[in-house]
DNA sequence: ATATACAATTGACATTTGTCAAGTTTTTTT
DNA sequence: AAAAAAACTTGACAAATGTCAATTGTATAT
């Protein structure tokens, strides 16, 4: 919603920076923004669609490794990514990380800190990200103005809670060799929903970063990636992801965990690198 | 909301049955019920408070096994246990079952479901219970008219993507023991919340349940809970539960945010059998 | 460009957990 | 009350994963 067409000429003043140079800048376009639901289906439109325009900040990029916000910080704004990457974690009390999710372009971060009113975990860029932030006092009040507005946040609240659980499954159950095959598929699904292509991405986030959000060793997570090379599932070159093999992949993903007593042969017979 | 005094005579025709018999049914309070955050905070009275709880509905009690909502059933309604327990899961495509989660008096179901309008789960009864139903058009109006309730009902969401999260935590990593330590753990805080004893409760769910949610084999839960008795950590009576030294089980639980006044030295060093 | 630090991989081994099988207890049904 | 069915527990073993250690490869800084 940040970054529509130039038909709204008195945003310009907004911000120092040319509007045109904006949209050169953006690598997510509205269409596919989560937010974006936030606005369309009837909802909003025209001079309410610049009411929730007006109150998007813009926040300058974050170089690899700054935090978009620390832990127990305040919180006042929620933000969407519009570039680049972000992870999030909680730091333990001997100086890990526990790392809770990953997010890509068009995804939303700070919603599990409306509650408490202060951030659970830290927020750190993966690369050279650039994210909205939306005040979140401003957006409750244009909530109260747009009913379809308010009815398209809870969805979208609904959403995360819906995606959390389906994430809690998977990280739940399921052996190193499912866990990794649903996170590719969850990474893939997720580009793809952006517009992006899903059978080919680059992952942002290190094999250690991948290792403790599944809860496995560094060591599993490499050797995985290795097996699932062999199997001619996926290619993998460094951080530069090629999925050859979707059907396979779902299969280990989804039916592992849940068909271990399925037909015949035991589980992953054919899972082994036998593919 | 439901079972508030009697200060609010008219509502008597709502229901065919007497409120005073209503009120020796109930085994929450609104005190203690997580909807209550919906109302109180300088929220919603007197004429507001009776509004809201003018939609909710009243289930008849569900035996146990009996299922509250089917997996892809149309949603319309949130739920808000009053007594009882219940448990969600999704069917896999072998007949088996994912369990979810666990919903406790006081908690809410169906939050899932708000994005897609149908439920993604189903609910099943653990043992008897008694459910609150908001009819969720109403609340979404109810919303649109009070700004406060608009404001807790956004917490709401969101302290639900912050719980589960943190159950991610739980889930991702861990040893099988630190998860049931975490598992029990957090079923002792929610009942504390409510009000009831935090020490001594009464686990519904059948280890088979606990086995399937923390992604671990019945037999792994059952020498868990053996081991955790003969380190007198816990007492376990079938399914009546006392906790002895809480503190252990923080530790062991390990070190994510859920025990954030632990003190924490090595982490499962000493959780061997050592105590 | 070279040196350095960091990330990823691989192997050997120990530990944990799952699986199979049997037995016990509790709950439900008849 | 007896019989049957679940639910739970326990043991022995196999398989999966974590840990330790060494190596290679890649990115960063000088």
């Amino acid at each position: 919603m940040r970054d529509k067409q130039i038909q709204s000429p008195n945003k310009s003043t907004r911000n120092s920076q040319n509007k045109i140079v904006e949209i050169h800048k953006t690598n997510v376009v509205c269409e596919e923004c989560s937010l974006h639901q936030l606005c369309l289906p009837q909802s909003i439109q025209g001079a309410e669609l610049e009411k929730l325009d007006y109150i998007i900040k813009r926040k300058k990029p974050l170089k690899r490794g700054e935090e978009l916000f620390q832990v127990n910080s305040s919180f006042s704004s929620i933000y969407v990514v519009r570039s680049g990457s972000l992870k999030t974690y909680s730091p333990t009390i001997d100086g890990q990380e526990q790392v809770i999710g990953f997010h890509l372009p068009g995804e939303l971060l700070g919603l599990d800190a409306i509650a408490e009113g202060y951030h659970p975990c830290v927020a750190k860029a993966l690369e050279t990200t650039s994210v909205c932030e939306v005040p979140f006092n401003r957006l409750e009040e244009l909530i109260r103005e747009l009913p379809s507005l308010q009815h398209q946040f809870l969805r979208l609240l609904s959403k995360e809670i819906f995606d959390d659980q389906e994430l809690m499954l998977l990280l739940g159950k399921k052996t190193a060799e499912a866990r990794l095959s649903a996170f590719l598929l969850s990474i893939s699904l997720r580009f793809k929903q952006r517009g992006f292509s899903s059978t080919e991405f680059y992952l942002s986030m290190s094999r250690n970063d991948i290792a403790n959000y599944l809860g496995l060793a560094v060591e599993t997570v490499s050797r995985m990636f290795t097996r699932f090379q062999e199997d001619g599932i996926i290619k993998a070159e460094r951080k530069h992801i090629m999925i050859n093999k979707w059907d396979v992949l779902q299969q280990l993903a989804g039916i592992s965990q849940l068909d271990e007593h399925i037909t015949g042969n035991g589980r992953n017979n054919c899972s082994k690198r036998s593919l």
